[in-house]
DNA sequence: CCTCCTGAGGTAAGCGCTTTCCTGGAAGGC
DNA sequence: GCCTTCCAGGAAAGCGCTTACCTCAGGAGG
């Protein structure tokens, strides 16, 4: 593998002067020798190693990315805006699942910091144990502590730099939705029990219950997985506890999907029967029938904004900038059947 | 920032010693050493500098991955199967979105090879133009030869490993199967005119077509956007030249639900007055109504055998490995209306 | 009691770049 | 014509690690 020096003596110049030449530095050079030292890295096929560029520079790069899965729609559209910005910016974007397990995400945080990357953002890693926030939360320090920058998206813990999505509103919203339709019980179908993403949407649905007197008791609950299995098996679940139901939030649309899925094996008609509503707005969620009510989260923006968090000018205090959730009534709600 | 020298000097021992007790050396060390060195570690919250690792052993363990945009569902698919296998081999993966554009990917290509990453998957880069794909190859056979594993997904034209979906069978397949539902002429939905993926399954198409002696005309097919914008639009001018046309294939599912939805707009019962058909068969496509009728493709099991052809032993002659496409028919084919 | 072996631990030479500082010659000033 | 100034280009010192090789005890063997 060809190198720096293997150019140099090609072309019979130092490696100085190769160095200045493909890293055009602002060192005037001589035409000619320009030229005969870009036919040597041409000829020897040379490509600057990168690891002993950012060793010898010490600059740091690019910005690592901890996410759940990019393979889930929710993720991959913020990743769509981390990288958007990211390219335009020049910032090579290194991409981690954690499979929202927290021990990957610990181990994650190390190797980015391992690769001196500029920053880590951080999305939907917000856990309910404290034990994991705690851990989570000193690496980070650290990483910051040795001039790495942090953002977060949906998280309050820690005390840095974040997009919050209005998550607890975004859960009042849907069941006030459901509950202005008349109906008086609603069910729920809720991800992860461990994930603030879970426990703040339900805290939202909470409060539009006890606004609305209504009752929402354990029963009306149920946890799965954040997805469209998940979402059957809640809903399942729910059917099975609370015959008669009429309403449905589901805390994320893949769970809503799965619901429809689940509904529509029971031969039960949506909106007709019973009414669901979603949250996220995934770009899938106007494709199925009846297309999704949701509660909408500007993801792409919400990636958007915390890259350009990152990659611009550090504050000394935390900014904390919300993302709106607003009400998207499509075809799964209906006003509830009066009386029967 | 903390250096090995420091802990070091902290623990008072030599920067040899440090590095075997950090990268747990087979060189055996004494115990209270070891303690004293980790010690120092955790207090100065050392984290060795992977570049500088990198640089020393010379070694390569992160692997890049081309692909034109994760948060297509299509790549998000093979990208799940391709992180499983790298993580299970204890590698990092570096994610690029070339969004389909060929200069973006052979910067890309540069990029990993400076990062020396040990190995490149390139999913869905199958260009037409000669050009680009010479450019290309150029680039893929430098970084071979510097010792660097390559796999694509989805193309001839680099004699290397490879996985190969059947995408001229498929087409063949979802054409084949609208000619035996009854329909005599059908519109064919297709994405970029300079990708392999569309030539092929195309060419797949018109097979049929040919061996069924029915007539399939540029009327006949519309180019545009391999996701749900271009669906629609295609769609819309399908149906213009068209008039009275009873089936479409699309050339893959997102574009397949861009046309559905393009159908609903107009008032068209699927798959009572026409039918639809896609490609991948991704996950969604059992959600959307009525569930999408398409050829399936076995996506992270593609990108699960890329990853292993990549990190498995290297093979002196190039490995291709054929990806088989199958049909599913679900809600949106349907018998077409006999003589009118 | 001396030599030789063994092995824990240290020394230092890189890995492939960047960059500061230095050099020597050409150009310019008087 | 000589001295100063300027600037293109080179020498070399790192960047933070790894690792081949060396050292120096302590124990075994004769």
């Amino acid at each position: 593998m060809a190198t720096l020096a293997d150019v140099a003596r090609r072309a019979g110049v130092s490696t100085a002067t190769v160095s200045r030449i493909i890293n055009n530095s602002p060192k005037p050079v001589a035409e000619a020798l320009r030229e005969r030292v870009l036919a040597a890295v041409a000829e020897l096929q040379f490509v600057p190693n990168a690891n002993a560029q950012q060793l010898a520079r010490a600059d740091r790069t690019a910005v690592g990315v901890i996410v759940h899965d990019v393979s889930d729609p929710y993720f991959a559209e913020i990743t769509r805006g981390l990288q958007r910005v990211a390219t335009e910016h020049g910032r090579l974007v290194i991409i981690c699942n954690s499979y929202r397990e927290p021990e990957r995400e610990l181990a994650y945080v190390d190797l980015l910091h391992a690769h001196r990357t500029a920053a880590i953002v951080l999305a939907g890693s917000g856990y309910v144990d404290p034990a994991t926030t705690e851990q989570l939360e000193r690496k980070l320090r650290v990483f910051e502590a040795t001039g790495g920058r942090i953002a977060v998206i949906g998280r309050h813990e820690h005390a840095g730099d974040a997009i919050v999505p209005e998550n607890e509103h975004g859960g009042c919203l849907a069941a006030d939705a459901l509950y202005r339709l008349g109906h008086t019980t609603i069910g729920v179908i809720a991800g992860p029990g461990h994930l603030t993403t879970t426990t703040d949407r339900l805290a939202g649905v909470r409060a539009a219950a006890r606004e609305h007197k209504r009752r929402l008791t354990a029963r009306q609950i149920e946890y799965a997985g954040f997805d469209r299995a998940g979402g059957m098996a809640a809903t399942a679940r729910l059917l099975d506890r609370n015959p008669g139901l009429t309403a449905i939030a589901a805390l994320n649309d893949s769970m809503a999907i799965g619901a429809l899925a689940c509904l529509r094996e029971r031969g039960l008609r949506v909106p007709e029967d019973i009414s669901v509503i979603g949250f996220d707005d995934m770009p899938v969620s106007v494709d199925v029938t009846p297309p999704l009510s949701t509660v909408r989260l500007p993801l792409e923006d919400l990636g958007v904004r915390a890259m350009s968090l990152v990659l611009g000018t550090p504050s000394d205090t935390p900014r904390v900038e919300h993302a709106a959730a607003s009400l998207v009534l499509r075809g799964t709600t209906a006003q509830a059947a009066t009386a029967s």
